[in-house]
DNA sequence: AGCACGCCGACT
DNA sequence: GTCGGCGTGCTC
């Protein structure tokens, strides 16, 4: 009797058994998408693998269907899969389909149908209690009703009724499968198959539009290593294609097949990046040490610390090249969700075909084709945001994470994974080269390769030894009273901005927040407007003329009065990128300036419009949040201005002079990229921070001194870890006393179990119109700190299972402490 | 998550 | 007496 272990699309911990039935011809095989009866209902389920009939034995149910048959990820990966579910508390099912691309899970839904009785019934006597059942009027058109409304209105109002007609026998609930299916996008491919010359009695026999149509075809075949044409490229050229193709089809001169369509994702232009002949010497001296790694295949994690400029994109691709001629697969992670970063060009320009994206940027289909090109190794390389460190790469090799500094790679919702910690793991599970790259690394990566787990590379010369840009440091709080000044104007560098326009050279100029103004307040009773399902102020956005939750998105005509007092004096405080642009065009109205920020950017597109603007010298002066920073180089720009330095320094992070390091750091790179040199003014009102000096100097190892001692006086991560308890619910007190439960659970736990701190329970920011309480957790050793977590989900608090209640937990969390 | 079961109060 | 609310526990 075979039996399969299966991860169920539910919110279990473990997989469970069911029977393979033994009536199917092939047996199971791991990764392949199944339905399987779970209660009343059926679920997707992934197979994880064969096992034996377990201990309980005898009433398994079997499984119902196999959905896809090729398998969605190799057997390789399941060890991964689990050990995730484990350490972040997450239910397997959930994290496979994290894991897959979207769109894919199935379950059973009900039909609603009427029976021809109820039709009767409702002819003759329609609703008569005066209620508005709308559902009853459609269904009665059309006879019955798909398993999604079904399943609104049986959870809604309608359910009762809905019941009632069911026992009269009236309706009646069809079972069948729902879930939206995406379906592999094909297209109409033409293949030859004779030579037309060939042939010389049938071609006479032509009509002029089959003559043209064929050498069309034939042209089209002659610059391609495949015998096949989409016909759209055929029809493109001569629109009266259609018929003769049809009628050639007939005579048997071409074949007319579907075909699965990959569509380049690499947006419009895919770039071409020559392989350079030399390497640098730092390029050299890092790639001899991580190439006999990739010969051996064996786990190695390296730290390449390079300064902006200093060529780690040759690196990459060098160590790349060795790992795909070796047979193996290459991962590529980058930071940012949406946009394109130039590593992925640089990727594809260098493998071709054998290159897959994975980002959020895909729609679903798109990502499903990539998917499935990695699954089955027509792929080789991905390149992805952080989801892709589950890419279903059988075999990787070689798995770079670059810019591994980048809060971007923790996701903060759902499976609360970090994505680098994960491709160090994979490495270690697959025999993998790890490569994590950055210009200013985070502390723990630093640590880890000064503890010798990570081994460091370091790059410290820029390409054509272009010498690091001057920085200096203007101190906001003495040039505040000044007279004439515009906020956050200084005349240093408003100066340095005019001066760069006359010398037509770009200036970029930073801001880490969006908007027009960051909150409104009213001059009556000095309240701000906040967003009704947070507590957070709305950001003025004057382009819109509209007030906006950075949060949740909520907005409002920015012409409103203050909720509390209903008076209408409302004053706005605070600097964003949009305020900055209004400002800048009065100060040097002659400047052409451009804006890259969210608001912005709403497609991939905008994003590639306003880089080729800047690329063109259509733009002098470029406006932008953290966008500006990511992975991009614009060789004209000579000045950056760092508006104001030290925003993030405000917040109760222990990780906040990290991230302002990091990110003055990477702001700076900016400048002075091409032959001219390039300077960079800081405004800040902390100047002598050592996050900001630091950056300023750009002195990493300096920063790193002081932050580790700093860390180490608090025992904050690298030297303990912390894993945070969320709760979360629509109403403040059951929230609070869930927290409290569940901190009395850990309390005791601790008492018992050894050394384990536990803070708070305390209130968080109410977000989405939900209140929020976190237990956070600290110590030394990790298993404690899980083994607290188990005790915690095993005796859950009751206060958690009712009342809509949720609780999360986040281990290493990153977000707001 | 979804679904059934079972225990309580509010009605015909 | 039943209907339907919600808390509790299970799903191979």
């Amino acid at each position: 009797m075979t039996c399969v272990e299966v991860a169920v699309a539910a919110p279990l911990a473990r997989p469970l058994t069911y029977l393979w039935p033994g009536r199917w011809p092939v047996g199971p095989r791991p990764g392949q998408r199944l339905l399987v009866p779970l209660g009343r209902r059926k679920v997707t389920g992934y197979c994880l693998g064969e096992t034996e009939e377990s201990a309980g034995g005898g009433k398994l149910k079997e499984v119902a269907e196999v959905l896809t048959n090729e398998p969605l990820f190799s057997s390789s990966l399941i060890p991964f899969l689990q050990w995730v579910a484990d350490y972040y508390h997450h239910p397997i099912g959930k994290v496979i389909e994290e894991a897959l691309p979207g769109g894919l899970t199935m379950k059973t839904g009900q039909r609603l149908v009427l029976t021809e009785k109820g039709r009767q019934h409702l002819l003759v006597s329609p609703d008569q209690d005066g209620n508005d059942f709308s559902w009853m009027q459609d269904l009665l058109v059309k006879g019955d009703l798909p398993p999604a409304a079904a399943r609104m209105l049986l959870r809604s109002e309608a359910g009762r009724k809905i019941a009632q007609l069911q026992r009269q026998g009236f309706v009646i609930l069809q079972q069948e499968l729902t879930g939206r299916q995406v379906r592999p996008r094909t297209e109409a491919v033409i293949r030859l198959l004779q030579k037309a010359d060939s042939v010389v009695s049938a071609l006479q026999s032509l009509k002029k539009s089959e003559k043209k149509t064929l050498a069309i075809l034939e042209g089209l075949l002659a610059g391609q290593c495949c015998r096949k044409v989409p016909r759209r490229l055929i029809t493109a050229e001569y629109s009266g294609a259609g018929k003769a193709l049809k009628s050639l089809a007939e005579k048997g001169f071409i074949a007319v097949e579907e075909q699965r369509v990959f569509r380049d994702p690499f947006g419009l232009e895919p770039p071409y990046y020559p392989r350079p002949q030399h390497l640098m010497e730092e390029q050299q001296v890092a790639l001899d040490a991580i190439l006999p790694c990739i010969d051996e295949k064996r786990f190695t994690p390296f730290l390449l610390h390079g300064i902006t400029g200093s060529g780690k994109t040759e690196v990459y691709l060098r160590a790349a090249e060795e790992t795909i001629s070796q047979g193996r697969g290459v991962m590529v992670l980058v930071p940012e969700i949406a946009l394109a970063t130039q590593l992925e060009g640089h990727f594809y320009s260098r493998f071709g075909d054998l290159t897959a994206l994975l980002h959020s940027g895909l729609s679903p289909g798109e990502r499903l084709d990539q998917w499935q090109r990695l699954a089955d190794g027509h792929a080789k390389v991905v390149v992805g945001a952080r989801s892709a460190v589950f890419a279903p790469l059988a075999d990787p090799g070689l798995i770079i994470v670059d810019e591994e500094h980048d809060g971007a790679y923790k996701q903060e919702e759902g499976l609360r994974y970090q994505a680098r910690d994960l491709a160090v793991l994979r490495g270690k599970m697959q025999q993998a080269v790890v490569l994590l790259g950055s210009a200013s690394p985070s502390v723990v990566s630093f640590m880890h390769a000064r503890q010798g787990k990570y081994r460091r590379l370091a790059m410290n010369r820029r390409v054509e030894d272009r010498p690091l840009p001057q920085v200096s440091i203007v101190d906001l709080k003495k040039e505040e009273g000044k007279e004439g000044g515009r906020p956050l104007f200084s005349p240093q560098l408003t100066a340095a901005l005019r001066e760069n326009l006359d010398n037509r050279e770009q200036s970029l100029l930073f801001l880490n927040r969006r908007g027009f103004a960051s909150l409104l307040i009213c001059r009556d009773c000095g309240n701000p407007v906040q967003c009704r399902n947070c507590q957070i102020s709305l950001t003025l956005h004057k382009g819109t003329n509209r007030l906006v939750c950075h949060h949740c998105g909520y907005s409002i005509n920015a012409a409103t009065i203050c909720e509390h007092c209903r008076g209408s004096n409302l004053f706005s405080v605070g600097f964003g990128t949009e305020r900055l642009e209004e400002e800048l065009s009065t100060i040097l109205p002659d400047a052409r300036i451009a804006r890259l920020d969210r608001d912005s950017v709403v497609k991939r597109r905008d994003f590639y419009a306003i880089l080729n603007k800047v690329r063109k010298h259509e733009v002098d002066i470029l406006v932008g949040t953290q966008m500006i920073t990511k992975g991009h180089h614009f060789p004209a720009v000579t000045l950056v201005g760092i508006v104001w330095a030290d925003a993030g320094l405000g917040m109760p992070d222990y990780k906040a002079g990290e991230r302002t390091f990091q990110l003055l750091s990477q702001v700076m790179g900016r400048a002075g990229r091409g032959e001219r040199k390039g300077r960079v003014i800081v405004q800040t009102y902390q100047p002598d921070h050592y996050s900001i000096r630091c950056a300023q100097q750009h002195d990493y190892g300096a920063f790193f001194e002081q932050e580790i001692q700093l860390r180490g006086a608090l025992k904050y991560p690298p030297f303990s870890r912390l894993i945070n308890v969320l709760f979360d619910g629509p109403e403040e007190k059951s929230v609070k006393l869930a927290a409290m439960e569940a901190g009395h659970l850990l309390q005791d736990f601790s008492r018992a179990n050894g050394p384990l701190q536990v803070l708070g329970p305390a209130p968080l920011l109410r977000l989405g119109g939900r209140f929020r309480w976190q237990v956070l957790l600290s110590g030394a050793s990790v298993e404690k700190l899980h083994g607290a977590c188990h005790r915690l989900l095993s005796a859950s608090p009751s206060a958690v299972r009712s009342r809509h209640i949720r609780m999360h937990i986040d281990v290493d969390p990153e977000g707001m402490l």
